[in-house]
DNA sequence: TGCAACCGATTGCAAAATGCAATCGGATTG
DNA sequence: CAATCCGATTGCATTTTGCAATCGGTTGCA
């Protein structure tokens, strides 16, 4: 697939490719909620993507050279989705339309505390995160020394001490 | 009017209202081309926006408190768009948005320009572009020194400075 | 060996969005 | 007073979206 070329100007082009509902939703759940398989973004999907539109997306995705799909040597039937170097750069966007969301709609605080840190963290965080995704989909070797929380489990962490805290402060 | 609310995630909220193939284009013009009239976002438009789009989507924008509309005193059928701030905090979305489409989609130098020069600015330069864009839209008083040039018009300057070029390199 | 659960999709269909072309009534300009 | 410009609106064909059901094959378990 080649994108339309409405124009060749930079934002434009971004536009073409995920300037819809479902595209960056997916990369975003493969790159913050670590999703690798079809029904893992199927069925843990909060917005409740429909099967078709997520399979017409990963397939756009691959054309358009943001995924790669491999089998998965543990379950012939199991494809695994990777993130491209292309789509791994897309996280300062992200952390961008996040830190964007959080200031003025209505989001929950649960699902903004990521946003939240990935905002302070800043480029250094971002540099981090990306260097992660990179040893995770492309199996570049890790800079992060060994026994570093990674920043998935950081974001990770930080959500679920929100949700276990609104969580408490209704029983208790 | 309100957004979907398919869920409470930042990234998923700000999809909803800038994941069409429109909004931002329009944001765009206005916010790097200083337009502020339908048909000045109508006639220059880079990728040929039609007239009832154009209507709809500012009138969205509108309701989801990203322009507002007013008379223009010199001609009782003009209207005036306005960037609000949420319109205007975009910019850092933007400057990403463009340096990513920079990088992996096919742009044209002349309309990349701009792009490279809003990254190399960095957060700098994007806070006096948003503060400028306060003085013109919101009327809040100017930050920059009289005399500096403004940073729409560095951007102008070097993207004529390439199209010239450009002519230039194939009638000599 | 049988069967339920799970795998990545695909199909059919209705509803909504998109995009194009023509046109609206009023204001302004020459 | 005619041509042009103003911000839209209308009609209509095409495309995209989203929901629900289902596909053929694989796997895990009794």
């Amino acid at each position: 697939m080649s994108i339309d070329r409405r124009s060749g100007c930079p934002i434009n082009l971004s536009l073409e490719v995920f300037g819809d509902r479902w595209s960056l939703i997916i990369l975003r759940d493969m790159i913050f909620g670590g999703r690798r398989h079809f029904r893992e973004l199927l069925n843990f999907s909060l917005e409740g993507i429909a099967s078709n539109i997520l399979a017409d997306r990963l397939k756009r995705l691959m054309e358009l050279g943001l995924l790669t799909k491999a089998d998965d040597p543990s379950h012939k039937q199991k494809a695994i989705y990777s993130l491209t170097e292309m789509a791994i750069t897309l996280v300062p966007i992200m952390a961008q339309l996040g830190a964007w969301g959080r200031v003025w709609l209505p989001v929950t605080e649960e699902l903004s505390i990521r946003a939240e840190l990935l905002e302070k963290g800043g480029p250094p965080l971002w540099d981090q995160f990306m260097d992660e995704l990179r040893h995770e989909h492309l199996g570049a070797p890790s800079k992060t020394p060994p026994g570093t929380p990674t920043v998935r489990q950081q974001l990770r962490a930080a959500y679920e001490e929100v949700v276990e805290r609104k969580a408490g402060s209704v029983t208790a």
